[in-house]
DNA sequence: GTCCAGGGTGAAA
DNA sequence: TTTCACCCTGGA
């Protein structure tokens, strides 16, 4: 990874020159479920073992440490959270004059791809599984704060717990949380990482095709969770995540088989957008969003011509 | 109060 | 390939 020499440390706080960056859409826009806004502005959180507030800024994002451990540390750890290495500009310039993203990417470019812990990622969307984000966010949260470690004052400021104390917490345990039929799936999960069945963070140096296989052997992760983890913590810029919403918008957009499956969508879109697949998901997927909130607003119907001043 | 959808998956037809 | 049960929470 390189870092920026723009970047800037203070004694309080570090400011990562990584450009402009949507930090709700990012953090709270259904990647990741345990950032939460705070009254004076940006998103508090936990990566690894740090407590922070993450905020946007001009130029990029501000960083502060809310825990007393500074900030030696913070830059390297999320620059990469952010997944700054990833090739947006590669991404903007392919895909300038495409029918879908161009007019997203020219006026809007603050969404990135996270880059998170895999076990917390693979719990988040076994989780997931026919939820709702408000939900998703309430269980995580809850076995979180009830398994993880404090690492700040406030309940929800917990490390993720690590597998071991998931599977030993056991599945009535989670059901009783809320978890619902999704329990008896995070178990089995959790058993499987923690035995060394499953080594989760070998599969980034894995082929997209293999890392997706060993995630599908485990019970209640179909393709749709599988393809969220390998984008979303697993390094596979090649993933593409189709549920209802995305496949609606592939045939908005795109001359796709009248009847094709989710399934075949995601073949046909992993091809079509290759190695910039994961971002294109992104961007997708927030237009898909902005424009039903509109229309759900009573307002201007923006499924067809989407006004560019409301990207 | 009832109804229903919510970034699915696995098993059976 | 299609259908259905699986849990349960919040909003209409």
């Amino acid at each position: 990874m390189t870092t920026s020499e723009n970047n800037i440390m203070t004694a309080n706080s570090v400011f990562l020159s990584v450009g402009y960056v949507d930090v709700e859409a990012t953090l709270d826009g259904g990647q990741a479920f345990r950032w939460w806004p705070e009254e004076t502005g940006g998103y508090r959180g936990v990566v690894g073992r740090r407590l922070l507030n993450v905020s946007g800024a001009d130029g990029g994002v501000l960083v502060t440490p809310l825990d007393d451990k500074g900030v030696i540390g913070l830059e390297h750890t999320m620059l990469e959270y952010l997944g700054q290495d990833q090739d947006i500009d590669g991404f903007r310039t392919k895909f300038a004059n495409d029918p879908c993203l161009g007019p997203a990417l020219r006026g809007y470019s603050g969404l990135r791809v996270l880059r998170q812990d895999p076990w917390e990622c693979l719990f988040g969307f076994i989780t997931s599984s026919t939820s709702n984000i408000p939900r998703i966010k309430l269980n995580v949260g809850s076995a979180a704060e009830r398994l993880g470690y404090s690492v700040g004052p406030e309940d929800r400021d917990v490390t993720f717990p690590e597998p071991e104390v998931v599977a030993e917490a056991g599945e009535q345990f989670l059901r009783d949380l809320g978890f619902g039929f999704r329990a008896k799936y995070l178990i089995p999960a959790a058993e499987a990482i923690a035995s060394g069945q499953l080594k989760l963070v070998d599969l980034r140096e894995a082929s997209y095709q293999d890392a997706r296989e060993a995630l599908i052997d485990l019970h209640g992760v179909g393709e749709k969770v599988a393809d969220c983890v390998l984008a979303f913590s697993l390094d596979k810029s090649e993933s593409f995540i189709v549920d209802r919403h995305i496949l609606r918008a592939l045939h908005k957009w795109y001359d796709l088989p009248e009847k094709a499956s989710l399934s075949y969508a995601a073949d046909w879109a992993r091809d079509y957008f290759g190695e910039h697949s994961s971002l294109a998901n992104q961007y997708m997927f927030h237009r898909e969003r902005l424009a039903r909130r509109a229309s759900e607003w009573g307002g201007a119907h923006v499924e067809r011509a989407l006004p560019e001043d409301e990207l």
